[in-house]
DNA sequence: GACTGGACTGGGAGCGCTTTCAGTCTCAGT
DNA sequence: ACTGAGACTGAAAGCGCTCCCAGTCCAGTC
């Protein structure tokens, strides 16, 4: 440990060269003989030469990292697979780039303040906000940040600059649709948080599909996108309209949930009820019975965000995107 | 944006003190006089000044994050939830020190190489290694690593100074000796990777318990963690040994897969066979029939990790930690 | 009243790198 | 031989902060 670091100058001095002449040399700028960068070379690798990133984000004003912050009072939002895949997502796309991940759950009052604090003073080149709730403290700091900031889902409340989202309306239509295409006519939701953005967009598909089919779209319980809550709601939903037939759940995780208490209560899916998820997490391949589903490209919306942030770190001026969804049937519907 | 920073200086100047006063009024250090120290306190206020991590951080040679990294050539791994409350337990530590969270899933070869970069040239304060397997190309990084190393789990192989890692080998015991007591004698087992740490615990544990209970233990086929790695080695075992009444699988990953192969092969779960699984993810709860399992306290597990870091950051040197396992009886036993 | 120790102060030297800019060199063009 | 364009060079000025250290100041002592 604690060897010391090799400097520039270290490498300079050896290569016979000015400090600035190495430095251009390493960062392959202009203006440099090919004789000189030849020696920078020799001298970097036989001296193990390896830039100071701190030092080096000093001088360039850059700091050399982006953080993905994600809302929410519980941590262990985090461990819903969806996040995991969308973290997947912007790593295999960062680790192409030199900038690194810095991850800020962002949980209690302190993790929020350090939060405010880096967005406002620049200890990152760029934030990817998940999973903002309706009034968000995590929104406000965004408008007054001093970074790019790219939102993951569209955010209830206002229109950012930069978002890539699904395409959540239509994947509810989609899938509420379909339950109406089978011939269920009773059709329910259990919808996910509906002071976020994924949840009120997939609840407004659901209105959209039941509209034109002329069907009643009053029986909604709210959940809150977690396995229990899934489990709640259908309980709730059972109770108050006995007779449902079909049900689009708006997201696997509580489509687990009300699949286990359909399964307590007796319904057969999908003879009695139908069940549409919405993700096409990998665990709906194994419910049982298999899970119809909204497929959406999760992995592809971590990319693509870390690709948008990147774009506006290079100074362009990107468009949302919003990815499609598609309706995967399996065995519940 | 781009509002230009306020720095040190100006709020020096404007509290009527030296820089050097100022800094150490901000660091809350001694040998500031009162009066200064206010002054300062309220130019901070007035100016919105906050310090420029970056700055400090060439000055002090103190970064100010730690890396988490995980290793396996499948970036998918984290969205097992079981890294997931890894991280999250981390996070929780962390977010009350001044220290920020670098994810490094170091999946590719540059993310290897930028990886090995920073712990060899300190751009991490310290940095976490999870789920080496056997000749990890990462182990020999930890080993000239210019930073503190803390593993999970302990690493095949070599025995680090730092380590958190769940009492493996016990639970493994535990669950075996569970389908013991049970009346089971055709017991096999799916284990994990034998190449991790981890794997090859929870293996040893079951050999110990069958070498106890006198039974034979060469009833076992190699698993990876993974779900459906869990229901290809469920159908294998069902091949081999069609006579099985019992099986502890490594993880409740492959329990999943497992009890979906046991179910389409017609096997009734416990009746035929009983099946123990390990880490009680939370939809070990909600299986069918809900799974018996070897709990270990995961989040905890990241937290301790956190924590063992923070020690050695501060110069301690504290003991391997080895958490207990405990085995929670569900249905399916 | 000279002296001492302790509390405080601020100048200044870095931390390691980038980048500007005044020059120097080369060489084709005249 | 002279000129100017263009390629290259390196000294020096930062980036914003920490921390050492030589001092200053002010009781408190004798």
């Amino acid at each position: 440990m604690a060897k010391r670091q090799v400097t520039l100058d270290e490498v300079a001095e050896r290569a016979g060269v000015s400090r600035s002449a190495a430095s251009r040399a390493i960062n392959n700028a202009p203006n440099v003989s090919r004789v000189k960068r030849e020696a920078v070379q020799r001298a970097v690798e036989a001296l193990g030469y390896v830039p100071n990133a701190t030092a080096r984000a000093l001088a360039t004003q850059q700091v050399g990292s982006v953080v993905l912050a994600i809302s929410g009072e519980d941590p262990a939002l985090l461990a819903d697979p969806f996040f995991a895949e969308v973290v997947v997502g912007i790593s295999s796309v960062l680790e192409e780039t030199d900038l690194e991940l810095v991850l800020s759950l962002a949980t209690s009052e302190r993790g929020q303040a350090r939060l405010a604090q880096r967005l406002r003073t620049r200890q990152a080149d760029g934030v990817m906000l998940m999973s903002l709730r309706e009034n968000d403290p995590l929104a406000a700091l965004a408008h007054q940040a001093d970074v790019p900031v790219v939102f993951g889902g569209r955010p209830l409340g206002f229109e950012p600059s930069y978002y890539v989202d699904a395409d959540n309306r239509c994947g509810g239509r989609a899938a509420t649709e379909h339950l109406v295409a089978t011939g269920r006519t009773r059709i329910a939701t259990i919808t996910g948080r509906l002071d976020e953005g994924a949840g009120t967009a997939r609840y407004q598909g659901f209105q959209d599909a039941l509209a034109v089919a002329g069907l009643d779209a009053s029986r909604i319980v709210q959940g809150d996108f977690a396995e229990d809550g899934g489990a709640q709601a259908m309980g709730e939903l059972l109770a108050r309209w006995p007779d449902l037939d079909g049900v689009f759940v708006a997201s696997d995780q509580m489509a687990i949930g009300a699949l286990r208490v359909l399964r307590e209560a007796g319904r057969s899916v999908p003879d009695d009820v139908a069940v549409v998820g919405f993700n096409d997490i990998s665990a709906a391949r194994h419910t049982v019975p298999p899970l119809t589903t909204v497929h959406q490209p999760i992995q592809a919306l971590g990319r693509e965000m870390a690709r948008m942030l990147l774009a506006v770190l290079a100074g362009e001026q990107p468009s949302p995107l919003i990815l499609p969804t598609r309706l995967v049937v399996r065995a519940s519907s």
